[in-house]
DNA sequence: GTAACCGGTTACTCACAGGTTAGTTGCAAC
DNA sequence: GTTGCAACTAACCTGTGAGTAACCGGTTAC
């Protein structure tokens, strides 16, 4: 942190990524999307989110350009949500937390 | 995801890493101590969060073994807050989403 | 003697993230 | 003809994360 930028200035990317990745779902549903495209429903049962909660967060993935939304005109009709080329930037940095959570349990586990 | 894993099973360790870095000034709180040790008013000056929150946000830190309090018995008497060694396996998760942060802030700016 | 700094704590307030329930449209199965 | 699914939306409710303000004991500076 050099003396001519503030503090502020150094934290400001970090905002923005939590800004983007905030809101409990987020995350685990890049996750899921990162393993491949699904429907509304099975993310919905995959987590175990509320169907409001749940649309909001897609939608602002959506505008983010993290989540491609799909609609296929089938009957019933199907929307299929995928991440975009940019949705998959954020693979490396979900998989270090991802890793850190794995080496973070099994520290827990082994103190015991 | 293997079939036997289940997705719950697949997304525990986010959960677990989300769950040490969760409240809004961890991540900050972490990154101002990985350039160096720093004392309570100058966290509380430099991030511009209440007392309440940030002893608050220290004693969760504290309790995962991620930071440190030493308390020097000056005149008048100083606590000091520094990064565990434990605490500094988290610099590289942070220092991701803040790369990421970084790519993300560049990429919205040239679509002016 | 009083104002200010450090390292907090306590009490009060409040916005809002997230959850619950019900409803909608459009089709298909029983 | 009504039950059910997909993919939502609308209305309402609630817990709590975070902020504000006041205060504490100890200390030094003015």
């Amino acid at each position: 942190m050099s003396a001519t930028k503030t503090c502020t200035d150094y934290l400001r990317p970090l905002r923005d990524a939590m800004d983007v990745l905030g809101g409990k779902w987020k995350i685990p549903v890049i996750m899921l999307l990162s393993v491949r495209e699904r429907r509304f429903k099975e993310i919905q049962r995959e987590l175990g989110v509320a169907a409001k909660v749940l649309s909001k967060e897609l939608k602002e993935l959506e505008s983010h350009e993290l989540v491609k939304r799909t609609v296929f005109d089938t009957v019933p009709l199907a929307v299929e949500y995928s991440l975009t080329d940019y949705g998959r930037t954020l693979e490396k940095v979900i998989g270090e937390i991802r890793d850190w959570g794995v080496h973070h349990r099994e520290r827990i586990l082994e103190r015991v």
